[in-house]
DNA sequence: CTGGAGAGTTTGAATACCGAACTTGGCATG
DNA sequence: CATGCCAAGTTCGGTATTCAAACTCTCCAG
């Protein structure tokens, strides 16, 4: 999570991914949209194509003009954009309701984005998943163990605290 | 969108959601476990409580002593931690694989998390789905004409250079 | 030869962030 | 009583980002 925070994590990123979502492509379209100083704008556009999420490409040659546009792993971000877009809709939304409805071309109708189990196909919530380490597990002190926190806090003092 | 960024659009934010959904709840540990500086998480733990994303639950009197839990509000952020999580065991992961691993209380099994249209099930693709202006839509100059037309878009600047 | 477009680069001032040290309130030890 | 420890912050001086505004560079059009 950290590298992809890395990638993604600063004001400005995610609201320029949304706006490749919707069919911007040019820097001075973004610029307008998002009033975004333009230094900025092309050092978020810089690290994005460096990190292989978007691609420039010259869409005119005479003055050289490029446009940016999302790689198979930018779109692979469409699930934390929609994420983001239905937790503001939801938690968000000013007395109006929300900005854009989104409709879905295989079932034709206006949807929510729904986060399911890839095995049951249940929604999922926080509650209900337990995490492990995995093959790239880091160093133990790093580590949340599900049981209660760092076994070597003073517990016995809050407890008699407590009692 | 842009209010939910502004909410959880930094560096350090997602991270402590994270740490969060792991079940950290206590100042010194997310200093620890993230390497933050004080100050920095101080100023995010407030604005996270100010927002409804996190509450300040005292667990001991003595010296009066809190910490910090997810709210509803807050709870309800998990899919995008999971997307985020996903995007990068996917895209960011190093040769040795995850981090961690996810399992699923109802099914009892290892999973991904994966965003479906609440309508008909099925995963959501970016280029599926299309947008209309909702209940509160923005502007005319602000939207994304579906149609590309290289002339359309002078008029703005032309009136404003014309002030 | 003047005047756009488009995609960026400077530049200097304001803001945010960092590491380290300090504060506060209550134990605990010697 | 003096010292030390813990947890949860604050304060402080210096560095790193971000900002707004202006500038550059390359073409084309009249």
């Amino acid at each position: 999570m950290a590298r992809t925070v890395s990638v993604i994590g600063d004001r400005w990123t995610l609201l320029i991914l949304r706006d490749c979502f919707l069919r911007v492509r040019r820097f001075e379209d973004f610029q307008e949209r998002l009033g975004i100083t333009r230094p900025i704008l092309a050092s978020r556009l810089k690290k994005l194509v460096d990190e292989f999420v978007l691609v420039k490409v010259p869409y005119q040659q005479r003055p050289p003009r490029y446009e940016y546009r999302l790689t198979q792993k930018g779109l692979d971000l469409y699930a934390i954009v929609m994420a983001i877009v239905h937790w503001g809709d939801v938690h968000m939304a000013g007395k109006k309701g929300r900005p854009l409805l989104h409709s879905h071309d295989l079932c034709g109708k206006d949807f929510d984005p729904v986060m399911v189990c890839s095995e049951c196909g249940e929604p999922l919530m926080a509650r209900q998943v337990h995490v492990r380490p995995g093959p790239d597990a880091k160093s133990p002190r790093h580590l949340p163990m599900e049981t209660d926190l760092p076994g070597a806090r003073r517990i016995a003092k809050d407890k008699a605290a407590a009692s």
